[in-house]
DNA sequence: GCAAGGTC
């Protein structure tokens, strides 16, 4: 029997420190083993491993893509390696001198199997050493306790069913993907992905672009008028004016404003538009509750967050530093009911008394009962996303940090606040015609009792006016409108909206689904956000459709969840469910592989369509997107080396081609994609012959050859789009200036003395826009340069992102120094958003 | 270098 310390394994460094946290009352101290961090107290050890510290794969002999039929790999072998050392090696080390090991992984299928990653790394050190399994659904001082008092043993079962799951997924994956990229010679970093997550999510984006593609549209017209209540002028009383819609019975009784057919449009706002009044026919009144929203889960959260401008990826990746901070829960979770262990009054007590949250905390604390929204789903793994009630200082978050908190406290603010109530009002009315009245109608809203709005602004909570009238009412009809329009295709997933899709369908998981999105980025599918799928996806898609249905369908994972559940119950086994798995892939192969030069050729045809830009101007034959051996994108013919016509991109960013061609060219417009810098190219030809059209103006001497070589500086229109100052004498003497790529450029009379240049100034045909001085380029250049500096130089403050920064430069605050003479009170006076004692924080770190 | 699932 052995009599060293007890090991405590957890799934992730945060919880082993807050496990170690409540077992040892708070006396844990934590040190490091090969580099991980261990919690040690009394006679126990805690070590958070990082999620799966083992992978599954094919031995390395399988390694070679084009030494191994892809058809191989469905019987090949299937190792597990450690793919985190580090960790497993701090484990092994651990566990042979455990007199007892507990596993403490979440309460959940991969926590199971990821438990049992753990269990067989520690019997290779020590086949005898007691080890127990603890489950626990919230990180809280009555659950460990309680769990660590019953241990129980690990499920061997459940962790098979997420076994089976990998070898699927793997089997499947890879060979399919490896047939798809050696098909098409796809072997580099461009290879054509399948999986069992990845296919049914692109085929959603697929199948919503062939929609959009098939739609044809139909014209309609719609009939508004303006009514205005009251006999006396009407026009006098702007607030009782309110627009109402023409509408009518169809066929079938149903209420319809659309009408289809333009002679009964015309003939029917005929009437409207010569009629000066309208009779209130009738008046409804309803009250209606609006109920708070339900506790954050990933999705949920990814979309509030997406209607504030995050993309998934970066809501997730703020969220994830918010919990690694502490000032949130763990952000990945299904749950949307609270855990019993949650006291709302007690986490709404923790914002009391600051500036940001005391008044709604203590609004929300003012009533007898507090009750917490429930969403549908109850898990045990984590809590729905909250606060923790920490706080965090405003200088400890930067702008976006902070908002994506306040988010999340003010969706469990709402949770526990009261409903909304709103009054609804209809209001029908008849203009009298020769034959059938015609009716208007107007739907007012006006909230009543503001409830969980008013601590959640997120959600909207507008009013229409329509005013107070009776039945029988006269009103005036003060204007009228005939509007022509046609209906729309539909609309192209947002990444909120498609991760929302994936949750109802059951495929991904919380924490996955946003990273197929960006992986499907990465694989060339889709492009731009919202994601438009690329005609590589098409075809993609198209193959699978043909050969291996289950790989686009989502049916494919609810099959697999069965069988999971299945080897959980202990009514079937992982070999049962992967043998069977495995035939299933054989029949597809079969297919596959007689078609295996069509599927390739097919794909091929893809990819280039998706580099044509357009013909040729000299032969004729597609004109594509390259890549220089350096890096750089250009357009050339396709048929080189016969034809060897190219056509320049700008240098920054990566070029996307968008729907819109050129009317003169037929070429298709070109966007440079380069994050912030993003701007539209347009048709490659165009900027070509727009450059050659203009000549280089001449504006003084180059300053860096003027004297010893006579270089001359000129304004120089660049095929490639750009527009620089530079030396005449170019290359052999490369100085340049950058100018801006937008707007005309006109050389004024104005000096430099000190360069002895011409001021220029930017004017554009837009009116909407203003022209403004551009001035001397070298001393604009060196403004710019200073500019760039001078920005980062604030924002190097911890707290102060680039948003504050902008703020405080818009009050004389421009650099380190002004910051730290400021007076804390004037700022926060002139400042939006900042309080006295957080501009004192800035300056205590600025030191 | 393939998947999907953990975690960072």
């Amino acid at each position: 029997m052995s009599q060293g310390p007890e090991l405590i394994i957890t799934e992730k460094d945060n919880a082993a420190r807050r496990i170690a946290d409540i077992l040892s009352g708070g006396s844990a101290e934590a040190e490091r083993t090969r580099g991980v961090n261990v919690y040690t107290w009394g006679g126990r050890r805690c070590i958070g491993l990082s999620g799966h510290v083992v992978g599954v794969d094919f031995p390395p002999e399988y390694d070679d893509w084009r030494d191994v039929e892809p058809v191989e790999l469905i019987d090949a072998p299937i190792d597990k390696r450690p793919t985190q050392e580090n960790i497993v090696s701090a484990l092994r080390l651990l566990a042979r001198t455990a007199g007892r090991v507990v596993i403490a992984t979440d309460y959940d299928r991969e926590g199971e199997l990821i438990g049992k990653e753990a269990y067989e790394l520690v019997r290779e050190v020590d086949d005898d050493v007691p080890i127990d399994r603890v489950r626990f659904s919230s990180i809280t001082e009555r659950e460990v306790t309680e769990a660590f008092a019953t241990p129980d043993d690990l499920d061997f079962d459940l962790a098979a069913a997420g076994e089976a799951r990998q070898i699927v997924d793997l089997v499947w994956g890879a060979a399919l993907t490896r047939f798809l990229s050696l098909s098409a010679r796809q072997l580099g970093d461009d290879f054509i992905s399948v999986g069992r997550v990845q296919g049914p999510t692109l085929k959603l984006i697929v199948d919503r672009e062939r929609e959009i593609e098939a739609f044809d549209s139909e014209d309609y017209w719609e009939l508004f008028a303006d009514l205005a209540k009251g006999d006396s002028d009407a026009g006098d009383d702007p607030d009782g004016a309110f627009e109402a819609q023409y509408f009518y019975h169809d066929d079938d009784g149903t209420e319809a404003e659309r009408v289809w057919d333009e002679g009964a449009a015309s003939g029917a706002y005929e009437t409207l538009e010569t009629a000066s009044t309208a009779t209130v026919d009738s008046v409804r009144r309803r009250t209606r509750t609006d109920d708070p929203p339900a506790p954050f889960n990933t999705t949920q959260f990814i979309r509030a967050a997406s209607s504030l401008n995050y993309t998934a990826q970066r809501a997730m990746s703020i969220a994830e530093d918010l919990y690694t901070a502490g000032y949130i829960t763990y952000p990945r979770t299904d749950n949307t009911v609270y855990p019993d262990d949650l006291d709302p009054r007690e986490l709404l007590d923790a914002f009391v008394g600051t500036r940001q949250f005391g008044d709604d905390a203590e609004s929300l604390l003012d009533r007898e009962e507090i009750d917490p929204t429930e969403g549908d789903e109850e898990t045990t793994d984590h809590p729905p996303i909250h606060p923790t009630g920490e706080l965090p200082g405003a200088a400890d978050l930067d702008d976006d940090e902070w908002e994506v908190y306040e988010l999340v406290v003010r969706r469990f603010f709402a949770t526990v606040a009261d409903p909304a109530t709103w009054e609804h009002l209809r209001v029908v009315a008849a203009v009298a015609s020769e034959g059938e009245d015609l009716l208007l109608k107007a739907n007012g809203k006006r909230l009543v009792e503001p409830g969980y709005h008013a601590v959640y602004p997120y959600s909207s909570a507008s009013e229409s006016f329509v005013p107070d009238v009776r039945e029988g009412e006269e009103l005036t009809v003060t204007d009228t409108s005939f509007e022509a329009k046609q209906t729309q295709p539909p609309r192209r997933y947002g990444q909120s909206r498609l991760i929302e899709t994936m949750e109802s369908m059951g495929i991904g998981t919380k924490a996955t689904r946003h990273n197929v999105i960006q992986k499907l980025y990465d694989r060339g599918y889709i492009e731009s956000d919202p994601p438009r799928p690329t005609r590589l996806a098409h075809a993609v898609v198209e193959a699978a459709e043909e050969f291996a249905e289950r790989v686009v369908s989502e049916e494919m994972t609810a099959q697999l969840e069965a069988d999971m559940q299945a080897i959980t119950r202990g009514d079937a086994t992982l070999e049962d469910v992967t043998r069977e798995s495995r035939e299933m892939l054989e029949e597809v192969f079969e297919g596959l592989m007689e078609s295996g030069e069509a599927v390739g050729d097919h794909l091929r045809e893809s990819l280039k369509a998706d580099r044509t830009v357009g013909a040729c101007p000299e032969c004729g034959s597609d004109l594509v997107i390259r890549q220089s051996r350096q890096g750089s994108y250009f357009i050339g013919c396709d048929a080189y080396p016969e034809c060897t016509r190219t056509l320049p991109l700008p240098s920054t960013g990566k070029p996307l081609l968008l729907e819109e061609t050129c009317n003169d060219h037929g070429l298709t417009q070109v966007k440079m994609l380069a994050g912030r810098k993003t701007f539209v190219h347009g048709c490659p030809l165009c900027q070509a012959e727009a450059a050659d059209a203009q000549e280089d103006r001449v504006i003084g001497a180059c300053p860096d050859c003027g004297t010893d070589h006579g270089g001359e500086l000129a304004i120089k229109q660049l095929r490639s789009g750009s527009r620089l100052v530079g030396c005449t004498r170019y290359p052999d003497c490369d100085y340049s200036l950058p100018l801006p790529r937008r707007g005309d450029l006109e050389v004024t009379d104005g000096v430099c003395e000190e360069h002895d240049l011409p001021e220029l100034r930017i004017t554009y045909d837009d009116e909407d826009r203003e022209s403004w001085a551009l001035g001397c380029p070298i001393c604009n250049y060196r403004e710019y340069q200073a500019e760039q500096a001078g920005g980062s130089e604030l924002e190097s403050v911890s707290g102060i992102g680039e948003k504050t920064a902008e703020k405080l430069q818009n009050v004389g605050i421009d650099d380190v120094p002004s910051l730290k003479e400021a007076e804390p009170d004037a700022v926060a006076d002139r400042v939006d958003g900042v309080g006295p004692d957080t501009v004192r924080e800035w300056q205590a770190k600025a030191d």
